[in-house]
DNA sequence: CCGAGGATTTTTTTT
DNA sequence: AAATCCTCGG
């Protein structure tokens, strides 16, 4: 143990070797809280505590493989298997699966994902008839998803008047009849969805505190990585099972709290000293990861925010060069710029792919970097986007897969009955969906009893839909005997689907099919793979859970050297020596959806410097004058980020000032860079951040600012804002103003307000959000 | 019931 | 620009 000990600095330390009562870690980016986490379970075991006793929650199933790998290689295999680690979902899901029968739900339920619930709440907006321009299926999705991840059940839904009033005042006086729907018919499929894996738990250690008190018994030491992104549900659960042992032990960052917009709350972290007694708090403030340079351009843009922890980050690093920031005409000569620079940089610094990503807001961006690189012949990588599992014909081929293990999902029949065609459409399946609700049954329940239902199917039809029934079924005797890839080959044959996309013959045809050849290789290598171990059958069923809940990155092989591009969002938690953080430009990033209010905006910023912090060696910044935007050419303007970063750690490639005007400065943007054109900006006053470890003076100074309480969190969006005239607002972009009259009601209610320094405006209440003063 | 072709809408981020 | 939805003729 010690010689592991001696690889780490005093404060990582000393959140190692502490044993007992809750603790957290604030983290820094870069300053080693996974070896952190590595090293204290393994403290933990060499002490004597058993592996059966750890949980270990963490952000993505990738992280906790690598983790439990590290762990092996210490304590062995043998005891590192018997950790409970993985995200959140796939440690629930696991549990749910033992408990399900409490529930009522079958242990073999189907998870949805965010696809199938999405069509589900659209067949049900249809089948109510209701306005699909009022009832838009996505937002009435995200809505049921918040209230889920508040656990405001569809009980607790109906007993809160505020919150039937303010989704009457959105014009939306039946989301609660939807929910409800959408809830009974998710049961009734024996699905649950995303936010059912962690909701279902909180009621399962609610209402059965005998298995309360089992996994509190089991789960003795718990350890919640990323603990800014965790939501309600989650917080709630970590809680209860932490209740009795007090062996809680969270490691986060707020200042990379990017995940508001799943639920995610900042408060979580922000006040765990308040929701446990006498918590050990430690801080990782050394950055191992990034230059000086980096670590301090990162700090200048994160003190803009108001609400955060006091940490200062600093290191011991390189000085390093500037961050790089460049402007390019259109969003392909940005493309161009990124693979161009890559490649010099690559020839020159003798570097693998690997070493190189792309980071951008949004994955329509992907798109341009894509094409330049491949221009250029430089392999890539994305990440995120459309998962391989979602692609149609690989989901197609998973549905089939639901169906037999799982005959009452009805998000996998509805889309595989009629695929490839045989004849039943949709008035068929309209008759289907409304006999099922009607005897209470699932419609594969009522395709078998079909004879002696009168539901006006003419006898043609009937057989075609007893032919199918009577295939699934097969397949399902099948996985009794045969393994989980025998089944799936026989599904892809039998079905015709394969024949289906042969017969078609284009290009995508062909990537068809080797895309359901590559799921079925998956499906063998997850056969062979997962029979090793003891607990794991290598089922279908179980394969089916790992694809539910496989985030982008569990995929990743990363065997082969490739440059990687994906969202900010994804980035988290990686690092690279280069990255080039691509469209920083106002409405893009900070994105035009996230400037409402502070709290959005600081998140973006959150999100700033997340990016900016992956980078280790150096750093690219991007924008453009124009971009295509929906296929039209946008006029875009550089990123307030950018002039939040202090200039001292800048070097624009181009002069900044009329920079409209000008044509580009004479460079070749596709070769060499004329170096004596760069200028470097500035330096300018003020005081910089800390470059080297800061006296303890300084911290008390960069300390003594006062985390500030956010209240732009969880639900008070559903809140309609009540103004009277007279009344002291501020607006994002107008400032401080009074309110001088109101009018219009519910939906359209409207404010006059004179600002200040805006003239009088008139705003509808329901897009603009105004913080009022009291 | 099926498919082609046109109209419409979409972009924030994801387990 | 691309994906999805919708309509209409066969």
């Amino acid at each position: 143990m010690e010689q592991y000990l001696a690889q780490l600095n005093e404060p990582q330390r000393e959140a190692v070797l502490h044993k007992d009562g809750p603790m957290m870690v604030i983290a820094g980016a870069g300053s080693g809280k996974t070896r952190v986490l590595t090293f204290r379970i393994t403290y933990l075991m060499s002490l004597g505590v058993d592996s059966f006793n750890i949980l270990a929650l963490t952000f993505t199933n990738k992280a906790a493989r690598e983790m439990k790998k590290r762990i092996a290689e210490i304590v062995g295999n043998s005891e590192a298997k018997n950790l409970w680690m993985g995200t959140f979902h796939s440690v629930f899901a696991r549990m749910l699966r033992y408990e399900a029968d409490k529930l009522g739900y079958p242990n073999n339920f189907t998870i949805y994902d965010t696809q199938d619930s999405q069509r589900l709440i659209s067949a049900i907006i249809k089948e109510m008839q209701l306005d699909k321009d009022i009832y838009k299926y996505k937002q009435v999705y995200s809505r049921i998803s918040s209230y889920k991840n508040s656990l405001i059940t569809v009980k607790a839904y109906f007993q809160n008047p505020e919150l039937i009033e303010a989704d009457a005042m959105a014009k939306r006086p039946r989301l609660g009849d939807i929910y409800k729907e959408y809830v009974d018919r998710c049961f009734k499929a024996g699905a649950m969805d995303f936010d059912d894996l962690l909701l279902k738990t909180n009621e399962l250690l609610t209402r059965f505190p005998d298995v309360l008190a089992k996994y509190q018994d089991r789960f003795r030491y718990i350890l919640v990585d990323e603990y800014q992104d965790t939501n309600h549900s989650q917080y709630l659960i970590v809680r209860a099972l932490s209740d009795r042992f007090q062996n809680i032990c969270v490691v986060g960052d707020d200042a990379q709290s990017i995940y508001a917009f799943r639920g995610a709350n900042i408060n979580n972290i922000l006040n765990f000293q308040r929701d446990y007694d006498e918590v050990a708090s430690f801080r990782l403030e050394q950055n191992y990861r990034s230059t000086k340079n980096i670590v301090q351009a990162a700090n200048s843009v994160i003190e803009k925010n108001k609400t955060r922890l006091d940490k200062v980050v600093w290191t011991a690093n390189d000085e390093g060069a500037p961050i790089i920031v460049n402007r390019l005409v259109t969003d392909a000569e940005e493309g161009r710029f990124v693979a161009s620079s890559i490649f010099e940089t690559k020839m020159k610094e003798q570097l693998l792919n690997g070493a190189f990503a792309i980071l951008y807001r949004t994955n329509a961006q992907s798109r341009a970097m894509e094409d330049a690189l491949r221009k250029k012949d430089i392999p890539y990588r994305i990440y995120g986007g459309l998962s391989f599992y979602q692609r149609k014909e690989v989901k197609d081929v998973l549905s089939y897969l639901r169906l037999l293990i799982n005959p009452k999902d009805e998000e996998a029949i509805k889309r595989v009955i009629n695929y490839p065609a045989r004849g039943i459409g949709q008035t068929t399946m309209d008759k289907l969906t409304i006999a099922a609700k009607q005897y209470d049954r699932s419609i594969f329940e009522v395709i078998e009893h079909i004879d002696q239902l009168e539901l006006g199917i003419n006898a043609g039809t009937r057989t075609k839909l007893k032919n199918f029934v009577n295939m699934i079924k097969s397949f399902a005797i099948m996985s009794e005997k045969e393994d989980a890839f025998a089944v799936a080959e026989a599904v892809t044959k039998k079905t015709g689907l394969v024949q289906e996309l042969k017969k078609d013959g284009t290009p995508e045809g062909i990537a068809r099919i080797e895309n359901i050849e590559e799921l079925l290789n998956g499906i063998r290598d997850f056969v062979e793979g997962q029979q090793e171990l003891a607990d794991a059958t290598g089922s279908l069923a179980e394969f089916l859970e790992d694809v539910a809940l496989a985030t982008t990155l569990d995929n990743d092989t990363g065997d082969d050297d490739r440059v990687s591009l994906m969202t900010i969002h994804l980035a988290k938690g990686l690092e690279f020596p280069y990255v080039y953080i691509v469209g920083m430009e106002e409405d893009l990033f900070p994105s035009a959806m996230s400037m409402n209010t502070r709290s959005e905006l600081e998140e973006e910023r959150r999100l700033f410097y997340v990016a900016l912090t992956r980078a280790e060696k150096q750093a690219y910044l991007t924008y453009t004058q124009s971009r295509y935007r929906w296929g039209k050419l946008i006029d875009a303007e550089p990123s307030r980020f950018i002039e939040e970063i202090d200039d001292q750690f800048l070097m624009h490639m181009v002069p900044q000032d009329d920079y409209r005007y000008k044509p580009l400065i004479d460079r070749d943007i596709f070769g060499e860079v004329d170096k004596s054109k760069l200028r470097q900006t500035k330096p300018t006053a003020g005081t910089p951040p800390p470059s080297h470890r800061p006296t303890d003076e300084q911290l008390r100074k960069l300390r003594s600012i006062k985390p500030v309480q956010d209240n732009g969190q969880g639900l008070p969006k559903v809140m309609p804002i009540s103004l009277v005239p007279g009344q002291e607002v501020e607006h994002m972009r107008f400032g401080k103003g009074k309110v001088i009259k109101i009018d219009g009601v519910g939906q359209d209610k409207k404010a006059e307000i004179n600002f200040d320094n805006g003239g009088i405006k008139k705003l509808l209440l329901r897009f603009a959000k105004l913080k009022v003063f009291e």
